[in-house]
DNA sequence: TTGAAAGCGATACCAT
DNA sequence: ATGGTATCGCTTTCAA
């Protein structure tokens, strides 16, 4: 029996308050409902939408609401409907500066949709597997993820019915939904406009072997590449950030490679090499060598780089992904799919493309 | 009454499974007690910190808990522990590239100290009311917060009893716990370098006159200006991004100013005012004119910038932040403290500095 | 050491 | 339209 909780209107809330002196920070919908002189059960229709209200009560109810100060506790009414509200977002390298671009969007269109976002972002991928066991605590109602996870992994969102969207990742054994940048005609727009360009001696700045994203993007040079006859380009390999570009670059031109064209695997990697090439080997870019990334980022633009590359369309992936996680939230059946956007060549100075 | 919920062990748990027949996903530390054969209070404590639970059912527990794979509802543990476990880090900006490294340190050390965090990127500062009151639902435990908040707001704080330390920002009315990296010294030496180097012609490239940062900056650089018998420099105002800092480089010349340095009030201005000078301008850096920023975000050590630049120690700030996060969560009595770190001065090839 | 029972603060389903 | 009551899944006394 919890006949002590019971709510008498006509009570003063002194025995409420004196059961949690100090502790009890935050008004409760009790309080709000004393001070509109209602009951308990009216302050919670008063805040769910399509309830049925007489606008008088509501009036009341809202003013003391206000006047209190209250906010319904977030996880009260999420242990009851299970809806947290809440979205896992987990993002592998914050420092890669593609994502903060990709976060702060996806902050944005969740807010929008009054989705909370729980943010992990990994040092190493290894955490996952700690990370996802908070996942599951804090009941998420989806999770958008930017980083690898192993078939066993995805299985899991699965059997506890939770919903996943992928981003900038694909696995292919295990399908999930998914929001990517079609990779091959990105590389296929450059390699071409390269060749036109009378460029024929390649190069290919990949990153880490075990980065589908990245094998991709290299996979889809390395096509073209071949289909225009091309002999197959030396690869070296980096871990998407700046430095490792750079020596990625000195690397190809110190196992005597000769090239006049780099196709780096993102664009912070391609501002390395461009780097590389100007400052450390006195190369003149595009003159000398040509650079070509692949992202669209920021400093790319930057008048010192003017990088050629191709920009991932982040509005549309990111409003995908949420579009694709909220259909799955509400209907978890649905299967999984792929959504695949096209990049869009930007020119810059670093290559003289010809199309 | 709540007896059709009491645990009978010698029941099959298919009543219960027929409750739920299909919402209900993830099981419970009752699911857990069946297997085990013990009361759900002992699977509760068997997962409390220096609990009295016997080895041996212990060890059951946990077998039984990892076969579920059961983790506990984070909600319903913070419904009644009045913990939620969750901090709430509010930034302005996302797209500053100053705000990822933050970002990722803080989401880092946080959950080394088992802490998750609530991102809130805001778009502009005025959805701050419509994110606190987000905080106050999700009862989180405390606030690290990269944004301009008002008296009051931080009055609500004090007023809920959630901890809240500002990072970057500083209130000077209203009294709160802040990291920062003091600007008037850093400005300083980049001033007196500039100043022993010879030069004497400055230009100010601001923030928006309502950013304290900014202006702190702008002052401690001013201030040393003048200290140096120098005349008050023309000021021009950006808004901390790359465009804007280009934009007031030429807005400064336009303006018919003579100039042969330039102090910027952050990093990414700095180089926009670079490209300005050497791409607009024709200028050459730092012969026709020294450029220096602060912050020492990434980008500024590339080789096609090099920016001398003063670097706020963001691994020892996001500590202190955290740190003075948790002290205060774990006693909210705790009054205002500042913390202020100095930054470090980097010597790059954008200005000639003489110390 | 263990189990029963009382809440935490909300929503949902009933009766009115 | 409104009020009572039973949960949601957990932690916490309190007895045994």
């Amino acid at each position: 029996m919890r006949s002590g909780r019971t709510f008498v209107s006509d009570g003063t809330d002194g025995k409420r308050r004196a059961e949690r002196p100090r502790g009890g920070r935050g008004v409760t919908s009790y309080d709000v409902a004393v001070k509109a002189g209602v009951s308990q059960s009216a302050v919670s229709r008063c805040f769910k939408p399509g309830a049925s209200v007489a606008p008088a009560t509501r009036k009341r109810i809202l003013a003391a609401a206000r006047e209190l100060g209250y906010s319904a506790n977030a996880m009260a009414r999420g242990l009851i409907t299970r809806r947290s509200n809440l979205v896992g977002v987990i993002i592998s390298n914050l420092t890669n500066l593609y994502y903060p671009e990709v976060l702060a969007d996806l902050s944005q269109r969740l807010s929008a949709r009054d989705m909370r976002v729980l943010l992990f972002a990994l040092r190493n991928e290894s955490d996952i597997d700690h990370v996802l066991g908070q996942i599951w605590g804090y009941q998420v109602d989806g999770v958008i993820a930017a980083a690898r996870l192993s078939a066993d992994q995805l299985a899991q969102f699965e059997r506890r019915g939770v919903a996943i969207v992928l981003y900038n990742r694909v696995h292919e054994t295990a399908p999930a939904a998914s929001v990517t940048c079609e990779f091959a005609g990105g590389e296929q727009l450059l390699v071409d406009g390269l060749v036109n360009a009378g460029r024929r001696r390649f190069a290919v700045i990949g990153g880490p072997t075990d980065s589908t994203v990245g094998e991709a993007r290299v996979r889809g040079a390395l096509a073209r590449i071949a289909a225009a006859g091309l002999a197959p380009p030396p690869i070296a390999r980096g871990d998407f950030s700046y430095v490792s570009g750079r020596r990625a670059f000195n690397d190809l031109r110190g196992a005597g490679a000769s090239f006049d064209a780099v196709i780096a695997a993102n664009d912070v990697m391609a501002l390395g090499a461009m780097d590389g090439a100007r400052s450390d080997a006195g190369l003149q870019v595009p003159r000398d060598v040509a650079v070509v990334g692949f992202d669209g980022v920021a400093p790319a633009m930057w008048a010192a780089y003017q990088l050629t590359t191709v920009r991932q369309p982040v509005g549309r992936m990111t409003q995908a992904a949420v579009d694709m996680l909220m259909e799955r939230i509400d209907n978890p059946d649905l299967g999984p799919e792929r959504r695949v956007f096209s990049g869009e060549l930007i020119i810059g100075a670093s290559a003289d493309l010809v199309l």
